[in-house]
RNA sequence: GGGCGCUUAGCUCAGUUGGUUCAGAGCACCUGCCUUACAAGCAGGGGGUCACUAGUUCGAAUCUAGUAGCGCCCA
């Protein structure tokens, strides 16, 4: 007896004992935790360097101020079935967690609460804000990590990184430093994206495109010393009080007499030139161009080509300023009314149609973007892509699935120049210093600054002649470095972690940040280590609700995590996630699958308690049909398994956990216990349930990847003496070779068993009924006895004969080309009977002309390949069987 | 406007170089069962002109071209 809770001795406990002992349904609750903690405690999910091949990963730092999401969900779910997996397979397993600092985000959380408490940012120097930010920081941030806890993530948690930790921060201020060395790093004025919010530029990759309904102003302008007008036509009419130009193409007879004179901006009177350029589109509006260099990359760019002055009419809130002389102060939407306004008032306004235009928004403040002229700092792209193009290309890093590949190489072959300065506090501060004049260096500290200043400019100046830029780094300049920076790579080039962990095995990301950061994970990766970051990135889809809607707060239509694990179990959720997960599908969630996960949780559970309830008996031999069972079941794990390292090899996550599910469920569960499964209130030989131990063993290695929690659960009620201390560190089982003709019986005789129950389920005889199977010899054919133990358990037979007539008031069934005879009393109902029949023979003789045409047909036969042929000439030969059979059967009946 | 991709069962998706009775899976649905592991379950069943059109081929869900609809990225 092999039921660990069973006391010593041959003391057998009742059945109905145990089945009470061992509860109907799975409750996850306490379960997860407690070997959560253990795990956490026996330090499984520690990596340090050894002898073992290493298998790496680092998450995608999640924002310190995030809570966990549904993507996040996904996200880590994904990772932690590759890692789970990866260190059953005995790999040194090294999943390293953390989190960005965000800077806007946590910027503007930080200010947001200081406000609250009737604090303003502007009153705080820059050291007092950081004070607070980080106080903000140790108090909230990292909630999210908690929280993956509970979903199981097996990080190294003891190897937490933070991008502003020491080290991370050093690495970043040195990788600035080397690229403003290399010249790839210049400071200059441009039109940025800026956010009025924020109070701070963007790159161009934040920047959303939204398509809105807009208005189109058509705005006269006077010509001066005429009473003639020109308009324009424009969707930001407060912009005008920004114009140095009317540009009008070369060849547009229309106003061809303009050029030399000026118009005057409305409202301000202030003279224009015309200038000429073919940049006009004749057809688009009037075919006169307003320009406004100052705050639109287009007209910047033909500011520039035409030497035209600029104006900037806005503060860096929004709102106007002086220079737009008038409505100062006012924002910059509250202006375009009272401006419309004011131009309708005096006549300057002919029409105002509806148009549909693009508009960018802030990704992180959802903020109108307004172009503007600054000065930051930027990163030269051109050079860094090449390579990183090329790696991707070539397939030294796989992206899953490839066809991301394409989006990638347009993305990389049209890159633009990264700004990546901000005008916040919370980040990594510019290392560049001031002189007094503006002249400045860069340099890792204020003292070595000092030096280089000397060095270089004027041996005279003082420590307080210089000045640090004000702005800090784009998040992602730090992120970027993210799988080296955790390794301490950069500062120390040559240190064993990062010689040991680096290059990463896999990233799994969504696609909407592979620009964001995984191109320039991949640019940082060649550049400072002159080797790719990782060898494959699985980019998953955008988690979706059933409607196809992004899930949003303001939506609310994103589940709670937590609550969604509560209710169906850490690995209810799980399974849920993957399930509807194909790699680069977005996955439309329905908290069914997670209903669907849980069960399944049940269905395992309840497989486990059904083999605690046997009992074993020293004293019987094996039965024939058990011996059959675990013969097939045996070859069909090993299939199965072969199944699923395709699958992983291939990245498919979602088809990896079906296979393992229905090899569980179906062929575990519903075929092969109900196989061996004693009589009730019988016992069983050892043997079997030895054997049936094991493949349970089996089974929840292969599954504990995708559901951790219940499959350790019920590993340590049935692990013995061999097996290790925890299912997180036992070895994965792999594909053998098998038995493949075993199979095939099995298929065949799943066949009858199934025609049987079809049968009973027509003629309405219940399960308790025994019946008698005669199954009528074919010619010479050999029969495949091997699993007719197996048919008659499963089907309740009393007798299995084979026979070459048929017996009275017996109802036939034709399965391939065997027919069986199973007598009822009840009547047989003849015509019905050769109803169906003949519609059987209808199609079959359909398909045999079709096939023997196909054989006529020369040039099948010569072209086809030669398994082709034979199949299809088997496919003939098995048509010809079957039709010979039914009409056997149809003579008889007739 | 430029580029990329998608369209297979009610839903979400597989279908690997064209060839097994190839038209599949899961869920949903229908029918019968509270059968001593599990009703969070068991057994059985129905369901698709593979978006449309025209080609290539002995053979097309699969290859080519066009049409329609949808989505994504970029401007």
């Amino acid at each position: 007896m092999k039921c660990f809770f069973l006391p010593l001795s041959g003391f057998l406990l009742s059945r109905k004992f145990i089945m009470k002992e061992i509860p109907k349904q799975y409750s996850p609750g306490k379960t997860e935790s407690k070997w959560y903690d253990e795990w956490i405690k026996k330090g499984y999910f520690r990596s340090r360097p050894d002898d073992r091949s290493p298998y790496s990963m680092v998450i995608p730092p999640p924002n310190v101020t995030g809570v966990l999401h549904m993507g996040h969900m996904l996200n880590n779910t994904i990772q932690d079935v590759l890692v789970r997996r990866a260190r059953m397979l005995g790999f040194n397993t090294l999943w390293l967690p953390g989190t960005d600092h965000a800077s806007i985000a946590t910027e503007a959380k930080v200010v947001n609460k200081l406000k609250s408490e009737g604090i303003d940012k502007k009153s705080l120097s820059r050291e007092d804000f950081l004070r607070h930010a980080w106080e903000w920081k140790e108090k909230h941030g990292g909630i999210i990590l908690e929280q993956l806890k509970k979903l199981g993530a097996s990080c190294d948690w003891e190897r937490t990184r933070f991008t502003m930790d020491d080290t991370l921060s050093v690495s970043v201020i040195r990788v600035f430093i080397k690229l403003y060395e290399k010249g790839l790093i210049y400071r200059g004025v441009r039109m940025v994206n800026w956010d009025p919010k924020a109070l701070t530029a963007l790159s161009d990759e934040e920047v959303i495109h939204k398509e809105v309904q807009s208005k189109f102003y058509y705005v006269r302008y006077r010509i001066e010393g005429s009473e003639e007008y020109v308009t324009i036509a424009t969707t930001r009419p407060e912009t005008i009080l920004g114009d140095t130009a009317i540009c009008i193409h070369p060849e547009d007879e229309r106003f061809r007499h303009l050029v030399g004179k000026k118009a005057l901006v409305p409202l301000i009177n202030r003279p224009v030139p015309f200038i000429l350029d073919d940049y006009v589109d004749r057809e688009f509006g009037t075919g006169a161009l307003k320009v406004t260099p100052a705050h639109d990359i287009n007209d910047y760019k033909l500011g520039i080509k035409h030497q035209l002055p600029s104006i900037d009419i806005f503060n860096d809130d929004g709102t106007l300023s002086e220079k737009a002389e008038i409505y100062i102060g006012e924002d910059r939407f509250v202006a375009r009314e009272k401006i419309s306004k004011e131009l309708e008032e005096k006549g300057h306004l002919v029409k105002v149609e509806e148009i549909t235009n693009s508009i960018g928004f802030s990704e992180r403040t959802d903020e109108v973007i307004e172009p503007k002229l600054s000065l930051q700092w930027f990163l030269q792209m051109e050079a860094l892509a090449k390579p990183a193009l090329d790696v991707v290309m070539d397939d030294t890093i796989r992206f899953h699935p490839p066809k991301f590949k394409n989006i990638y190489k347009h993305w990389m072959e049209n890159v633009r120049d990264w700004c990546i300065s901000r005008q916040l506090w919370w980040g990594h501060r510019i290392p560049a210093y001031y002189l007094p004049d503006g002249r400045f260096v860069v340099a890792e500290s204020r003292e070595q600054a000092l030096m280089m200043a000397r060095e270089k400019y004027d041996p005279q100046l003082k420590d307080s002649d210089l000045r640090q830029d004000e702005d800090v780094l784009d998040t992602w300049f730090s992120s970027w470095l993210w799988p080296i920076s955790v390794f301490d790579g950069i500062s120390e080039p040559g240190n064993d972690e990062i010689r040991y962990y680096y290059p990463t095995n896999d990233l799994v990301t969504a696609p909407e940040i592979l620009f964001f950061w995984v191109a320039r994970m991949i640019m940082a990766g060649l550049e400072f280590r002159n080797e790719v970051p990782f060898h494959n990135v699985y980019l998953h889809g955008i988690v979706r609700d059933k409607q196809g809607r992004k899930m949003s707060k303001s939506l609310g239509n994103s589940p709670d995590p937590i609550l969604l694990m509560d209710r169906y179990g850490a690995d209810g959720v799980r399974v849920g996630m993957l399930l509807c997960s194909p790699a680069g599908n977005d996955l439309l969630f329905d908290e069914s699958l997670c209903e669907q996960g849980r069960n399944f949780c049940n269905k395992i559970w309840n497989a486990f308690r059904l083999t605690q309830s046997w009992q074993t008996d020293p004293s019987l031999s094996q039965p024939t049909e058990a011996n059959t069972a675990i013969r097939w079941f045996e070859a069909n794990l090993n299939k199965a398994l072969e199944t699923l390292e395709d699958h992983f090899k291939k990245y498919r996550i979602a088809d990896a956990l079906m296979t393992v599910y229905k090899l569980i469920w179906d062929d575990f569960c519903s075929w092969y216990l109900e196989m061996v499964k004693p009589a009730y209130l019988e016992a069983m030989d050892e043997a079997t349930y030895e054997r049936t131990i094991g493949f349970l063993n089996q089974l929840l290695r292969v599954l504990h990847p995708f559901m951790p929690f219940i499959t350790e659960e019920i590993f340590q009620r049935i692990r013995n003496g061999d097996d290790p201390e925890s299912i997180t560190i036992a070895p994965m089982p792999k594909a053998g070779a098998y038995d493949e003709g075993i199979n095939q019986s099995f298929r065949f005789a799943k066949e009858v068993i199934m025609a049987i129950r079809n049968l009973r389920q027509e003629k309405n005889i219940p399960p308790k009924e025994a019946l008698d199977l005669f199954i009528k010899k074919n010619n010479d054919e050999q029969p495949d006895l091997t699993f007719d133990g197996i048919v008659k358990k499963l089907c309740n037979l009393g007798h299995l004969d084979y026979v070459s007539s048929k017996p009275d008031a017996a109802h036939s069934v034709i399965v391939r080309s065997t027919e069986l005879l199973i007598p009822l009393d009840q009547h047989v109902d003849a015509e019905e009977e050769i109803k169906n029949l003949e519609a059987e023979l209808t199609y079959q003789e359909g398909f045999l002309r079709a096939s023997e045409k196909k054989l006529a047909n020369e040039k099948f036969v010569t072209n086809a390949p030669g398994h082709v042929v034979a199949l299809e000439k088997k496919k003939r030969d098995d048509a010809r069987a079957r039709i010979r059979v039914i009409r056997e059967q149809l003579d008889n009946l007739s």
